[in-house]
DNA sequence: CATTTATACTATGTGAAACAAAGTATGTGA
DNA sequence: TCACATACTTTGTTTCACATAGTATAAATG
């Protein structure tokens, strides 16, 4: 399933500072990362990921460095600053912030949350 | 903890939508309800709340009916349509993929989720 | 060697939505 | 009477996802 478009607009950012605290990423990795981590769900287009970038890079949450990685192709690696750790981490207590009150109006259930981190009853209809 | 702008695209028109799947209620019930329920995670103005409820109309996935409530004022009552159950549905749907794809990047933890949607609210809307 | 395909980054324009701010109007309580 | 909470409307700003289009290089294919 993929995401809408305005759903996206909070994950999005959040997803890639999570990506590039594991380690350096470029650009086209991290596209077919999102798409391939998430089962399509944070999946989105160049067209949207690099303006992304550039506009995290702007806040100086990220930083970049243009490198030549495994292929003979030169790439812009991107990593976090410590602002960008600072986000993620302001980010992330959001997240779980906004998934309890999700779960407290029961557009998320109990059971389903606890189904869907634990891998039982993989992504279905509230048991 | 009150969410940033950008968290809240997406969480706003589904939490509305929900709110309203319990039982009629009027916009400014709903700007107080959202902030009461989500211990104002979810927390709106009314310039954000009436615009949407204007919007949702729009797409015909509420409708409202001007009614004299408890008090002796008149009040806009809003309910969900046909069309907004489904989108309700399909919302529900969208934010259990969110929050699978969240934790598979590691954003959200199991066990921190599981914890958070332990000991809560049980249900949901029916207040 | 030439052509195609996948990789990889940049730039422009549009539409939608969250929100601030300001305005209108009514009921209630001191 | 005046202040305050309730209740809805409108306008303008800002931000951002995305479509679309363009540039350029490496690898694969014949």
């Amino acid at each position: 399933m993929k995401i809408e478009r305005e759903l996206m607009r909070g994950a999005g950012p959040t997803a890639v500072l999570r990506l590039l605290s594991g380690r350096e990423m470029y650009g086209y990795e991290l596209v077919e990362a999102l798409s391939a981590k998430t089962e399509g769900v944070l999946a989105m287009g160049q067209s949207t990921l690099y303006p992304m970038l550039y506009n995290l890079e702007a806040k100086g949450e990220i930083e970049a460095e243009w490198r030549q990685g495994d292929s003979g192709r030169d790439r812009k690696y991107y990593r976090l600053t410590g602002k960008g750790k600072k986000r993620l981490e302001r980010d992330t207590e959001a997240w779980r912030a906004l998934m309890k009150a999700m779960t407290s109006l029961g557009v998320l259930e109990p059971a389903t949350v606890r189904a869907l981190v634990t891998g039982t009853n993989g992504g279905g209809v509230p048991a």
